[in-house]
DNA sequence: ACCTGAACACCGTTCAAGT
DNA sequence: ACCTGAACACCGTTCAAGT
């Protein structure tokens, strides 16, 4: 890449990633070219979509959870292995909000730029699911898709302002009711 | 009101409900006037917040999902007219979706014009929770926040293309944390 | 090669001008 | 009183023109 190339790239990625903590998502791509001094038109030419732009910046944190996943996995029992993980993945998403919005419209859509990570990221809970359930503590009747919609469900109720104060607890009856402990 | 006006308001609102059934509750405003045939002055003048113009057009609706709670207490046990009332609610949702992320933010917001509406909505939820606890069917720690809140997760569920063909049974995992049956 | 920024087609909201 | 539609400040996306 031409170091001007370079430069405009980097400068970016930089103000997107701010941008985007701060705003969500959904922030203005105009905002962040305007911030990152390009025209519009570098922004379009380095990152083609949204989904182009959102995923090299999260990327590395999915990675980081999928690979969080494996390391539970080895270290703890399947049930609190998977617990721990969600909450791990909810804390993430509580900082990036609307990412999960993103990733839900990713999942059947293979052209997305965020698909792939979609894909590594659900089957990284469903081996954690399919762990617990062949311990006999997790709902046998939940797939990856489920686990991956609940998540993103609960992702959804902490970005509304509404039901934050009441997230956490919520996050305890929707993990209860995937581990089949619906009335501790 | 003057004849002009009484045709506009009617025109307006006729149209409002096609386009919000179509295209979900952050439809086009500008849309909504076009095909409406009136400046957007008109439309502003009549309706000067989009919540403004959705209450009006989902004020039957909510009343009647509000009485149907009171009817179904009154013939049902208590479990099974919680869930009877769940079902009714999402089934609505699920034919004018973004409702409840609208119905989310305004229960913050007095000022809102669809905050006397989520009261109400919740109340009547709330009262049928109560009565299931009541009766050891459903969950103690649960208010009528958390009901509206686990309503407004699922109605999310429904919107979102991915997650809609599996929705019914999230639907069910759900309810039943409500009902304290998470084995089910 | 790569960059810029105007152009285009949208949006919500406001308001001067008309009847 | 009430209505209209242009104006303003945004947005995403594309593309001719520049270096």
């Amino acid at each position: 890449m031409r170091a001007d190339a370079q430069k405009n790239y980097d400068q970016i990625l930089g103000v997107a990633r701010e941008v985007f903590a701060a705003d969500g998502a959904e922030a203005s791509l105009r905002d962040i070219a305007r911030k990152a001094e390009v025209g519009m038109g570098t922004l379009y030419r380095h990152f083609p979509t949204r989904e182009a732009l959102l995923e090299v910046i999260l990327r590395e944190r999915f990675e980081a959870l999928a690979a969080g996943a494996d390391a539970l996995a080895e270290a703890q029992q399947p049930d609190q292995a998977l617990l721990a993980w969600l909450r791990e993945i909810i804390a993430f998403t509580h900082q990036h909000s609307g990412v999960l919005g993103a990733m839900a419209a990713a999942i059947d859509a293979p052209e997305s730029a965020l698909h792939a990570s979609c894909v590594s990221l659900k089957a990284a809970g469903a081996r954690l699911l399919a762990r617990a359930q062949a311990a006999g503590t997790a709902r046998p009747d939940l797939d990856g898709v489920d686990l991956f919609a609940l998540i993103s469900a609960m992702a959804w109720l902490y970005d509304q302002p509404a039901f934050a104060p009441r997230a956490d607890h919520l996050f305890a009856v929707i993990t209860g009711a995937v581990m089949g402990q619906g009335r501790a």
